[in-house]
DNA sequence: TGGGTCATGTAATAGGTTACATGATTGC
DNA sequence: GCAATCATGTAACCTATTACATGACCCA
């Protein structure tokens, strides 16, 4: 019986708190681990079916009377076990596939200006996330209560911040130093006059759907 | 004919350095791009395959004389120009994934220790990622000629770095709180003097596999 | 009664890793 | 002549996303 990621974050969840659909589960995921983790109801459904078939989780009361047709489910102590089990692991590195790095590095093949375009697209996209991180830790300050999660939240949102303020940084004296390069490099082809191959080309304004739309797919140019 | 992600690694390792071998490439990924970038020969010799058919790459001169049974690939234009298309448009998150935060916002759940020495491990690959993009520099900066896609790379490797710090820096920080917390924790326990059920668990030494072996595989415990 | 969103589910498909097979070449 | 490593390739498998289908419930 294959455990796949998904597996654990349903435990943990569940393990924060019982009566959970996967419905839920999907909302707490996106609202809560969102700028680290994410899943799809293809992933969602079919594992909670083989979880529950496995004995570590059990569908729970459905809230009294209340709504049909919603199944919610809670965690068995087998279910707890596993999931402290697979805490105690050592983790693994998400595999390394990072667009932005690598069209960065292959940057010299752009039209000038592609580069600095896509490092402004990084520095509002960092901007943003740091935004949505500052509402939710205001958010969970609010909720101030003593919560025994409340720490291990707190150190993520934390790690999350860093990284993205690093990068902001970063951006700042990339964007200073790509753009004199690449203003160079278009003055040079200018003067040489030749070639019009390397026009310069602004990036398609990034569309951005942060709600509603699911995560953009991996994909080449049809 | 879907071209993937794969395929771009490929148009832009060639466009650097012309003639080169799916081994070659391999291997240039690891040393190049290898933090933010990985690719299997499963994923590169069926790609060489396609873009061949597809005209981006064509068979190159495999050294005059030299070596039988090593096929090497130049750009084409058309495959150039395919290059160049797909570095002026924006670029995609890659799906966020890290169980690292993961398994520290269900810290809550684990053992006292667990965590801890989750961030401890952190550091530890941190710092070793830290002294191996501090190599690759000094390894770039000594070719110093003016190789133009330095400064591309050079970018590159300065947000890797400001990551890798920023991170390094959390944890210090991180770990005396958690410490602190768990310390905390256990005493509260052990006060209380019930259940053994959390024990005081190390996670297991982290073997650490930097060369020959492949990537992790995301995957459960059996 | 009709639109929105709650809620569950599945089929098609992509994209990738792993493990294995196979043989050539090189250096000792 | 042997070991290491260069080099290519493929089949099995997995995990996950996307897109679609279906229907209940709520409320105005």
């Amino acid at each position: 019986m294959p455990l796949n990621q998904t597996t654990y974050v349903i435990l943990g969840l569940l393990s924060i708190e019982p009566n959970l659909s996967g419905y839920d589960m999907r909302k707490m995921i996106r609202r809560s681990v969102g700028y680290f983790w994410g899943e799809s109801y293809g992933q969602i459904y079919p594992t909670l079916k083989r979880l529950t078939a496995a004995g570590l989780i059990a569908p729970g009361s459905s809230g009294s009377s209340g709504r049909k047709r919603r199944q919610t489910y809670i965690l068995t102590e087998l279910g707890r076990a596993q999931l402290r089990q697979w805490l105690a692991l050592p983790f693994q590195n998400d595999p390394p596939r990072n667009e932005f790095l690598l069209k960065l590095f292959f940057g010299r093949e752009a039209a000038p200006g592609v580069s600095v375009a896509h490092v402004r697209d990084l520095q509002e996209r960092n901007q943003r996330a740091l935004a949505t991180l500052e509402e939710i830790e205001a958010l969970a300050q609010a909720g101030n209560p003593p919560n025994p999660h409340f720490p291990y939240w707190m150190q993520t949102l934390s790690l999350g911040k860093a990284l993205t303020q690093a990068a902001l940084e970063w951006g700042e004296t990339a964007l200073k130093e790509l753009t004199a390069l690449e203003d160079v490099a278009a003055r040079t082809e200018q003067a040489e006059g030749k070639r019009a191959k390397k026009k310069r080309v602004e990036t398609k304004k990034h569309v951005h759907r942060n709600d509603g739309t699911p995560r953009a797919k991996a994909r080449g140019t049809k």
